[in-house]
DNA sequence: CTGAAAGCGCTTACAG
DNA sequence: CTGAAAGCGCTTACAG
């Protein structure tokens, strides 16, 4: 399959066959239109670059990469694109930077769950390559495209979940300030507090880090003061675990005793005792929107939009039920 | 960097380069050297193909598939070769296979945790990709390069240690037979009994298939028995989280009333009550031996060893004690 | 063993 | 908008 016998085929020159398959203009919309139904039909394929995306990771995450591996796959899969892995953390060793290597590949595009500098980002824009920020923990520059979760309606729902089930003293252990999702789910717990006309009491949030350790000690703390939240919204799930075992070690029963919810929805809240009720990220649906806008953008298409949240829905299990003897 | 800069740099022809860089023929030793030299000084790399390797799942594991993509992304960015991951399983619809794509990208190499068949491994072969099998599950024909976990002794160890520390009626749910690994498995756990001069009860042990949920009705089965197991070793750690179920629902406390080892060490294992007794196998190390195979088979490379088992070992949690009144 | 020559697949600059 | 012409990077067949 080469270009010259899809020339010959439309009866159009070389040249011509070449501007269709690398989007350049010149071309009549009547001869387009007929390469490209040849070309789609012969399933005629650049040899060289542009049937390969990149998805690139900081650092693999145990818990959720996979789901996002999962979206993107799929999408790739549904284009005829292979999808090259790259993980950029743990080296920082050998002179040459893993960017550089995506740059050589020239990928169509790339969906990146590292946060990537403003350089890399240049670097990317100078070879043309168009990318996608998936989930981005920073504030991002006008225009740079990007697929998140909404994260402050999850806040807000988790918490209301929790005032709806009569619970008056919600405790939150928040992540650091300076991860973006973090604070707009934390704002989403004080927004929700705040339309129930409940006022936030400071003492009763907690910032730390995205652990489960971290989420343990959080609400230790929390657990001993005189007096007790009867529920606690936890920042992701792995901080939910911690609480699960704070409540373990100072004897309360979840959720007889104290509710918990959660954020994320990894697989396995769903296999631990009581299963956890948590707000769920649609992260392969995500990935696989970020996959759609990333190739489309490589196409060249113009997409209406560059960035865009996708709803969290929040999934009740085991681990909320109604205060015991509701408090005020 | 091209061929030809490389050419004149060397002082040599382009198509001696040419032939140097594809491995071919017709050059003196001299000449290759000097030439390869000038290749590794510049960076010079193929721009058309393997520089890549491919790593296929028949379906990406939710538990797993990051520690063994963790490994072989390791592995492959030492040797400067991206990796493209595949997904095969889930389409049927579309004519084309995922085997063809991988196949037209040429790949250095391929590690493929799905099983392949005979006629796609002959595809493989036709084309020159040397392809590693990953953790086989049926029986390989000799020669055909594989890494896998030495699963026998895995099982004989976890009953081993089930032993030592006092149990008698210890029961097993081994998996579904045609699984080369689940036959290991109880292979390893009949193997220990018997070194114990214990005989091996059929009536302990229950053929069902790898979930949780198989898992905790096989379970029920064995502790609703007359003389009840005081112990349960189960072929993989989602039946071991059913056992878990099975249990509470009995009202049987984990460790006193019954002990319960697992196999495959998912990162999940750690974190549910009590934290599991399982049997580890090192999936980042098996998948880096893997790639390291594979990409030495795709330089053309003679390897000593083209099968080869890694060591699995036992990761002792709190799941275990001795039984509370030995029998017998 | 070496490289001049022909050729392949593709792109680019430009004349019409 | 179209394609003849020149050119690029590489490979192949073959003369020396």
């Amino acid at each position: 399959m080469t270009i010259s016998y899809i020339a010959e085929t439309a009866g159009v020159s070389i040249p011509t066959v070449s501007k269709v398959i690398n989007g350049r203009s010149g071309v009549s919309p009547d001869t387009r239109a007929r390469v490209e139904a040849l070309i789609s039909e012969y399933g005629y394929r650049k040899v060289n670059r542009r049937n390969m995306m990149e998805l690139v990771f900081g650092e693999l995450e145990d818990m959720w990469g996979i789901e996002v591996i999962r979206g993107v796959e799929r999408v790739a899969r549904e284009h005829r694109v292979g999808v090259v892995l790259t993980e950029f953390g743990p080296r920082r060793d050998t002179g040459e930077h893993p960017i550089d290597e995506t740059l050589a590949r020239r990928p169509a595009c790339v969906v990146t769950v590292a946060q990537l500098s403003e350089e890399q980002r240049d670097q990317l824009r100078a070879k043309d390559i168009p990318f996608v920020v998936f989930d981005p923990t920073t504030e991002l520059p006008d225009g740079v495209p990007f697929v998140g979760a909404t994260n402050w309606a999850g806040g807000r729902a988790a918490t209301r979940h929790l005032i709806e089930l009569g619970h008056r003293r919600i405790a939150m252990i928040a992540g650091p300030d300076r991860v973006l999702c973090c604070r707009a789910r934390l704002d989403g717990y004080r927004s929700a507090l705040e339309a129930a006309g409940l006022s936030a009491d400071p003492g009763l949030v907690v910032r730390t880090d995205l652990t489960r350790e971290d989420g343990r000690t959080a609400a230790i703390g929390l657990l001993n003061r005189a007096e007790r939240p009867t529920a606690i919204f936890a920042c992701n799930d792995l901080q939910a675990l911690g609480v699960y075992q704070a409540a373990r070690e100072l004897g309360l029963r979840i959720p007889v005793d104290l509710s918990v919810v959660g954020f994320d929805d990894l697989p396995i809240t769903a296999l631990v005792d009581p299963p956890l009720t948590t707000v769920h990220q649609p992260l392969t649906e995500m990935a696989a929107a970020a996959t759609e806008l990333a190739l489309a953008l490589g196409r060249g298409e113009e997409t209406p939009q560059v960035g865009l949240e996708l709803a969290t829905t929040l999934t009740v299990r085991e681990s909320t039920s109604p205060p015991v003897c509701p408090p005020e």
